[in-house]
DNA sequence: ACAAGTGTAACCCCTTAGGTTACATTGAAG
DNA sequence: CTTCAATGTAACCTAAGGGGTTACACTTGT
């Protein structure tokens, strides 16, 4: 298992590099298109704001990519956040794999 | 461009299928490994909670998976839920392409 | 009957997405 | 220099949701 060292790029910093500068558009006009406020794309870009599943679908349409491709990227930069915030979560303990078949039905 | 698919598998699912089931382990004592309250476990198992990301983490430890492997789940049964939740995002236009270089063959 | 496991409601606290409005700053154009 | 559009951001509001506890009704195995 891998273990995620650096951050990761974050949704907004693509969309700025690949869609705001090369497109020469501002975010006022951008957010305009995409239906939200400049608040929001600009939180997004700035990299303070979460590309929600909602506004992954807005994306994929106006640039013609997956939703998928935003939500990704959101994602893992969401679980290098939370691998950070708190370390509850390497307390927990691991079943006995002897048991388990990971995804194979038990026999 | 793949569009509508079926409901896809919720993580609950596979909690219950792949882990509970053949560890023959109740949601009590599963919550209880896993360091959450019983009523989280059991509104995702009963695929009315989300994996969050710190969530995905503590599965990825009881279980031996990759957080991702959870996170993915979620994140495809997220993004189904806000396809149908709302129209809204369809209203969005695409940016001209002809502009564009990242994914698509430059015309 | 009894006890355990469970789903779930009610209630709490806290965080956050997203909208509007307002303000200070910046930078480009006059 | 002046003007103004763009921008970051704070303040404020609403709605939603995660997660905890407690309590209650139901089911099932003993």
């Amino acid at each position: 298992m891998r273990k995620m060292t650096r951050r990761p790029t974050h949704p907004g910093n693509i969309i700025k590099e690949d869609y705001l500068l090369p497109l020469s558009i501002t975010i006022k006009d951008m957010a305009a298109t995409l239906g939200v406020s400049r608040k929001t794309l600009s939180k997004i870009i700035n990299e303070r704001g979460t590309v929600t599943p909602d506004m992954a679908l807005r994306l994929s349409r106006a640039f013609d990519t997956t939703p998928d491709f935003w939500l990704t990227l959101q994602k893992n930069f969401d679980l290098w956040q939370a691998e950070i915030a708190s370390q509850e979560w390497k307390k927990v303990k691991p079943f006995p794999k002897n048991r388990l078949h990971d995804h194979n039905p038990i026999a």
